[in-house]
DNA sequence: GTACCTGCAAAAATTTTGCAATCCC
DNA sequence: GGGATTGCAAAATTTTTGCAGGTAC
């Protein structure tokens, strides 16, 4: 699999320091244990992975920096409906899949998705609408054998 | 618009003592509540609007009977990213808008719905999918006029 | 040098748990 | 009557805020 390195770490820390933010260590480190593992992370999950290698960083600073980071469009949240926000270090355009079975949330990429609103049905119409997310809930395929 | 009553009230709380619950005036009162007026709700927001006609309810006896209520299919919980969980009464098939202008979180009928999922790019395909949701970002219309 | 940033401590916000008393069926 | 359910109190979890000191640029 080809990657392009247009949301390289690299990247995503000149892009923070051309917005005016500063690069201390800390912002360093969260952008590249989250771009580099490419996973979905929670702040403490952050933080606990942080103190080997700066021990002196504090929980406050995790939290400030993740949500810094989704404001300037270098991370994403996640929406779901668990206790802890999550963060998406994925920027590219991707939908999730959530395993009822084994809790997994997992990246999905679509080929094509279309979608027609019933007007008469419903109150509020979107106007400008950003992005489309797909949420797909279900069984994955280890889940799905495991349960027959 | 014609409305069945497959989704009412007496309807949910009959299938809820069907299942082995009793039917307190708490769970009464929290389904009633919700079911009729159709919007979404935190536990806190149901929490205080029960008080005036149950002065004894507590945020605990909430918090069980919303997630109990989910449990047995007679509300959804609603993915999203803020901090509170919201419950949703509307069981029928719907998606949702999220107004990143008013916050407004809104019911979205669809007509129909297609997409093709990239399984050379996706890690873990879903096998058995039981509901695909779309969540729609962007501006409803008044928010839209606003801000030109 | 200075404005931004950090860590600490404390608090706020949200949710869960243990347990004795109570209530629905 | 009996087991499910409630309310209370306390705790756990997650996130935010105020502030004094420190750091990137």
């Amino acid at each position: 699999m080809q990657r392009d390195n247009s949301h390289s770490v690299s990247e995503r820390i000149k892009q923070f320091r051309a917005r005016g933010f500063k690069i201390t260590p800390q912002r360093a480190g969260i952008l590249s244990l989250m771009v580099e593992s490419g996973r979905h992370w929670t702040a403490e999950e952050v933080f606990q992975a942080l103190r080997n290698d700066y021990p002196m960083i504090s929980r406050t600073t995790v939290y400030r920096n993740l949500e810094s980071l989704v404001s300037e469009g270098l991370l994403a949240r996640l929406q779901h409906a668990n206790r802890a926000v999550l963060y998406d270090p994925n920027l590219d355009q991707h939908h999730h899949f959530f395993c009822l079975g084994c809790g997994a949330i997992v990246d999905v990429y679509l080929d094509r998705i279309d979608y027609e609103i019933d007007a008469s049905r419903t109150e509020v119409l979107p106007s400008k609408v950003l992005r489309p997310e797909l949420q797909l809930h279900g069984l994955c395929e280890s889940c799905s054998a495991g349960k027959g």
